[in-house]
DNA sequence: CGCCCTTTTGACGGTCATCAAAGGGCGTGG
DNA sequence: CCACGCCCTTTGATGACCGTCAAAAGGGCG
């Protein structure tokens, strides 16, 4: 139903998201879920899982499904890993005054780190309709850590997470907002953007609103971006979730990215 | 030599981070030292590596000695993971234009993640003397995956810097100069603080440059803050890094953080 | 003790947030 | 299938916060 993943895109750069993991709330259980469980099962551990420890992570999942516009998980107790089977969710954080920050963007096939509330307090939203396993962190990680060959393809998704999350973090602190928006949509390409002639097309599954709030911007703001590009022939819109990019060279060049003749 | 991490803080919120890795170039090699390894696989292992496993490690590990103010690792080509036995370092990125964002902090006994060069540069720094163990990431990956129990740890460790960065990220996107700094210094109390008598004692490793560049700000706006905060009796200052914090719980109700009251 | 570099303090300007309103998409209902 | 209407998006005007430029003060090292 909802075609994330499915392009070869451009950049070629992400692999599974890691973002955070928590308790579902005003998600309704399904009890069970075969396919759902196989497919995590499949993608996370290449199907390479005995009987036993596949029974005992069974054990420990809980299938959800969630609509599109509605939290999944939110101001949870304990942390939570969570795999998303399919659709597209955002994780968010809270800080005072009603202020948001989207903290990532996550697509089918990955795993979420949900936090537990804290300083801030975290929610997991459905931005398509979604098919969520979610496990309980400690009990994941435990049975994760007892078996050989367990940890490492979710330690390899959590550093690559991390690697996101800090590319985030030079957009955020150093960058105008210009260069955030550009550095958006080449990420974003790169991840769900599906190569065609002369350029890359992309099917935005969040609002400029969610736009703004992952870089720390305004939706006026984001929008005035938009225009700018647009104006300036990198960047084509049709309704309000088609992007095409022309030209992703060029709007590389605006994302302040370090040349790499350096 | 330096003394962090020896204080009880008065936070509590942090345990060993996770940064990025990568191979060292203006570092010396030092050919062998015991007491450096034998310090990671206690902190990081807690000691329980049979020996067959505890040489393989051994095999992969190289120590650094770097002094204060150089690079330890920059701009590698494949990503690191790197033991910080003692001292204090940086971990900076680097965008086009030569601004600087300074994406973490790290302590002695942390584990730091170092992203191999792309978009941006990365550099790990030291703040004071340093000793190293750095290990290629997908080398010390595999190992840690084969054998059970080991991956644990350093997955637990990836996610806690995971979510440290996840709140950096609020701090940069959408708090004010005045909740950046006070976030910045109800965190690092909790890292390095000692409390004392009616207050907290930080005796910061870094300078005010590194400071502003890790909250998405310029030297001078830090510094206006600092001063704003010592009219306010939250900050006393004491020569250019020791900061006395009065009021943390004043403090944290300006960071910007959810009441949980809510 | 003296120099140099970091930090502090001040004045000004730019970028982006805020406030406001018009335009367009998309779902709903007729 | 078309039309209505809500809400998302776009566009515009104004202003605040923080960056930039500049210079003085203070700390720490030799």
């Amino acid at each position: 139903m909802i075609h994330v993943n499915d392009g070869a895109g451009f950049g070629r750069q992400g692999r599974a998201m890691f973002s955070s993991g928590s308790i579902p709330q005003q998600a309704r259980s399904t009890p069970d879920s075969r396919s759902l469980f196989d497919r995590f099962a499949a993608t996370i551990f290449q199907d390479a899982l005995t009987d036993v420890v596949r029974a005992r992570f069974r054990a420990l999942a809980r299938n959800f499904d969630v609509s599109a516009g509605n939290a999944a998980l939110s101001s949870v107790e304990h942390d939570r890993i969570c795999y998303l089977a399919s659709g597209a969710t955002k994780l968010v954080a809270q800080a005072s005054n009603g202020r948001e920050q989207v903290i990532a963007f996550h697509f089918a096939g990955e795993l979420i780190s949900i936090p537990a509330r804290s300083a801030h307090d975290y929610a997991l939203c459905a931005l398509k309709d979604c098919e969520l396993v979610v496990f309980s962190a400690d009990e994941f990680l435990a049975l994760a850590n007892r078996e050989p060959g367990l940890a490492g393809p979710v330690l390899e998704r959590a550093l690559a997470a991390l690697a996101r999350c800090r590319e985030q973090s030079i957009a955020l602190g150093r960058k105008t907002a210009q260069e955030r928006v550009a550095s958006f949509l080449v990420t974003i390409a790169g991840r769900i953007g599906r190569a065609e002639a002369g350029g890359c097309v992309i099917d935005l599954p969040m609002s400029r609103r969610d736009i703004g709030d992952s870089l720390g911007l305004t939706i006026e703001t984001v929008s005035r971006q938009f225009g700018e590009l647009r104006d300036r022939g990198l960047l084509e819109t049709s309704g309000r979730s088609i992007v095409r990019l022309p030209d992703p060279a060029g709007l590389d060049a605006l994302a302040g990215h370090l040349t790499h003749a350096a």
